[in-house]
Parts: C-alpha cells; sequence; structure tokens
RNA sequence: UGCCUCGUAGCCAAGCGGUAAGGCAUCAGACUUUGACUCUGACAUUCGUUGGUUCGAAUCCAGCCGAGGCAG
C-alpha cells in the first residue's frame, strides 16, 4: 500500500483531503505543523491570545486529533518553528524593512511546507505528501484549482517542479462546497470550520500591533502627492502598502485617500485622492528571483499580480536566467514584494517577486 | 476699542421656524491562507453657551465665550 503523510491543518480541506486519499486506498498518515511560538517568537503586543487557556493552534491541533481519530489514522506533530523564523519570518521582515510588501505565505510553501515537511514524510516512509491546497498537478506541473474562486496555486508558483512531485492536491479536483458536503456526509467535526485566513499559522490579526514586536515604528508625514501638503502623520511605512486606503485616519475630504507610494529615505508616505488616482497605475514591472516550474519562457501570457486579483494579459522579455519584463496595458496598485505568478491558461508557469514598476518606461520612484 | 462674518459629530459640510442630509475618517461584519481593494452595517435626543420670542428654534432676538476679517 502506497503511504502519504497529509499535511493536517485542523481545517476542512485538510481533512477531506485525508478521508479521499484513505478511501483511495493509501495508507494515510497525518502530520500536524507548528510553525509559530508566541512565546519563544516573543509574539506579544497585539496578541489576542495570550491569556487564554487553549491558543488557538492547539485548538486545531484538536480538531486534526479528532478528524484522525474518525478517519481511523495516526497523527503526527512536528516543530517547524525555527525554520520558519530563519526562512520566512526573517524574510518578512526584511522586505518590511525596505518598504517592499511580502507575501510570507509563498515563502511558508516554499521553505517549510514543500521541504522539510517532505524531508519528514520520507522519513515517516511515505512515498508521498498531500495538503488540503485547492490546486492541481499534472505531471508534476502545477495547475489551477478547478474552483477557480477557492485556487491556491498563486501561494505555489514558488516551487520546483522536484518539490511538486509525488504531491497530491485530493481537494483541487473538487469546489468548497463539494468539501464541505463530503466533510458533512462523514460527520467531520470541521465539516463547518470557518476558513481560516491571516498570514500562514500567525492568523488574523491587528497586524501593527503584531510588528511592533519586531520592527521599530518611524513616525512621518503623510503628503498629497498632488498638492504636495503635509496631510496628516504616519506610524510606521511598514504599515502600509500601495493602494491601501484604511488606516490612513484623515478625514475631511470629498473623496477617498489612497497610499500611492512612500519614500523610504524621508520617511514620507504619499496619498491621492480617488480610488482611480493615476498615480496606482502602471504598465510595466520587472520580476526578479523568477521560478519558472517547467522552464516554459513564453513571451505572451497572462499574470497574477496579487492574490484573488484578475489575470491579465502580459507580454514577457526574460532579462536573465531569474529576471523578466512583464509589459501590460493598465493595472493598478502593482506592488513591490508581492508575487508576479504567470498563467497558460490553468497552468501556472511559475511566478517571482516584484522589483520594480514602471509607467510609460518611466521607473513608479515611490513605489516600494 | 468700534464694525462685520462665522461657530452643526474626529474632519469637511447641508439645513435658514416644524422637530439634524451627505461625504471623509473610525468601528463592526462579509469577502479572503499576504497588511489590501471591494461590499454591508453602526456612528449628533442634538446644532459654542446662557436667556428670550413662539404651539414649536440649529434656524428669530439679546448677553457672554471663541475663531477670522475690516477699521484704529
Amino acid at each position: 500500500m502506497k503511504k502519504v503523510v497529509v499535511g493536517m491543518s485542523g481545517g476542512v480541506d485538510s481533512a477531506v483531503a485525508a478521508l479521499l486519499l484513505k478511501r483511495q486506498g493509501y495508507d494515510v498518515v497525518g502530520l500536524f505543523m507548528r510553525n509559530w511560538d508566541s512565546t519563544i517568537n516573543n509574539d506579544v503586543l497585539g496578541n489576542p491570545n495570550l491569556n487564554n487557556d487553549i491558543c488557538p493552534q492547539e485548538g486545531d491541533y484538536n480538531d486534526a486529533l479528532k478528524v484522525c481519530e474518525k478517519l481511523d489514522i495516526p497523527l503526527h506533530r512536528i516543530d517547524f518553528v525555527k525554520e520558519y523564523w530563519v526562512y520566512v519570518f526573517t524574510y518578512f521582515l526584511e522586505e518590511l524593512k525596505r518598504g517592499r510588501t511580502p507575501n510570507p505565505d509563498v515563502m511558508c510553501n516554499k521553505y517549510i511546507k514543500f521541504d522539510p515537511f517532505i524531508k519528514e514524510a520520507k522519513r515517516l516512509g511515505a512515498e508521498y505528501i498531500a495538503t488540503g491546497h485547492y490546486a492541481r498537478i499534472i505531471d508534476d506541473n502545477l495547475y489551477k484549482a478547478i474552483d477557480e474562486n477557492k485556487d491556491q496555486s498563486y501561494f505555489l508558483c514558488q516551487l520546483t517542479k522536484n518539490q511538486l512531485s509525488n504531491v497530491l492536491f485530493p481537494v483541487g479536483e473538487l469546489t468548497k462546497e463539494e468539501v464541505r458536503k463530503i466533510a458533512k456526509d462523514n460527520d467531520l467535526t470541521v465539516a463547518d470550520k470557518k476558513d481560516s485566513t491571516g498570514i500562514c499559522f500567525i492568523g488574523e490579526r491587528n497586524f501593527s500591533e503584531f510588528l511592533k514586536n519586531y520592527l521599530p515604528s518611524k513616525k512621518g508625514k503623510i503628503v498629497n502627492i498632488d498638492t504636495n501638503e503635509e496631510v496628516g502623520i504616519h506610524y510606521g511605512l511598514m504599515n502600509y502598502t500601495i493602494g491601501q486606503r484604511r488606516g490612513l485616519n484623515i478625514g475631511g475630504n470629498e473623496n477617498r485617500l489612497f497610499v500611492v507610494g512612500k519614500n523610504l529615505d524621508k520617511n514620507i508616505l504619499y496619498v491621492g485622492l480617488g480610488s482611480d488616482h493615476e498615480a496606482l497605475y502602471s504598465n510595466e514591472a520587472i520580476i526578479e528571483q523568477m521560478n519558472f516550474i517547467d522552464n516554459k519562457k513564453t513571451s505572451k501570457c497572462k499574470a497574477k499580480f496579487r492574490y484573488r486579483q484578475k489575470d491579465i494579459d502580459v507580454d514577457v522579455e526574460h532579462l536573465d536566467s531569474n529576471e523578466m519584463k512583464v509589459k501590460y496595458s493598465s493595472l493598478k496598485a502593482v506592488t513591490p514584494g508581492q508575487i508576479c505568478c504567470l498563467y497558460d491558461g490553468d497552468e501556472c508557469l511559475g511566478g517571482g517577486i516584484i522589483k520594480e514598476v514602471y509607467k510609460d518606461n518611466k521607473k513608479m520612484v515611490f513605489y516600494n
């Protein structure tokens, strides 16, 4: 019997993944990972769970345990707290210091779930690993999930073909609705559990309060990019991303104010009036640390610049092995640090990190 | 010191005798495995203050306080 280790998060998706694999005749083993330790990581400010008897992580473990008991499969547990800190969280903080907007969950997949996790699975004697991701793998290549609304291939675009081999995504073939139904029909306790959101293993938190634990915040001016007038005070540039509107705390305007740029040297946050402010739009970007899953370097394809944004047509110019220039008609809030993921139809060709953003051949200088 | 204008929620601002529009901000939900965006909802028993006129005032009158302007 083929052995598979399923990453159990305590949610519905991984529970159903395990169930489906078991049905298919695999020898299924659950593995629960722990990537964050509030005490070790000095995660104090803004942590709503410090005084709880049972932290959400422990609750998730218990949920996973119940599911495994129901399915009659063993559940192991492993700590990647150190690895997460070194490979994901360090990157996360470094990017923020540079004024960029990182995507930690992409790195969590690249450096944790599809690396030490796989090694642990092998150590447990498994041939395959599986997770509850909404995506599909065909011939070791990555494809979008059947359920377009839940598709998570964007978060997996930094994986290599090697990492994708011997990986199974059972729920990638199903819609969320079907997954919930299967869970319900099989009396899994997590059938109605709310989908988890927020940063991988840290969860939904007050972002600014959370950051205060790790980065000093320097207050500075908020300047209207059109009038050059000081209109407010920001509490640290790392707390803002391009296109953001909330948290500015500036009232009295006829229209909404959006973050359109920052100047790290002068510690200035630039804002513009209106959701269609021209300073938000670009038509070209340089992507670095490109990962091509199957080395398909086309010159025309689709791209997604932010999770849950629509794919748009792009022209690609390959600069060197891991940098490329993408051109597009016009797109709002393309932000350095975010991931640009390429698609050919349903196939995810790979992705990289947005490095620089241009408009009509002019670099958007405060766009970091 | 005299005259004029103005004082409505955190901000901007309608209302000008009939019982407080709207926008922004904020907060809460929805959406969402990245702080976004978007959507929905909440948000002044009260109109600088005191007194008066009136069946009834934020709206009219007077005093006071405060802001700005003109004169000196």
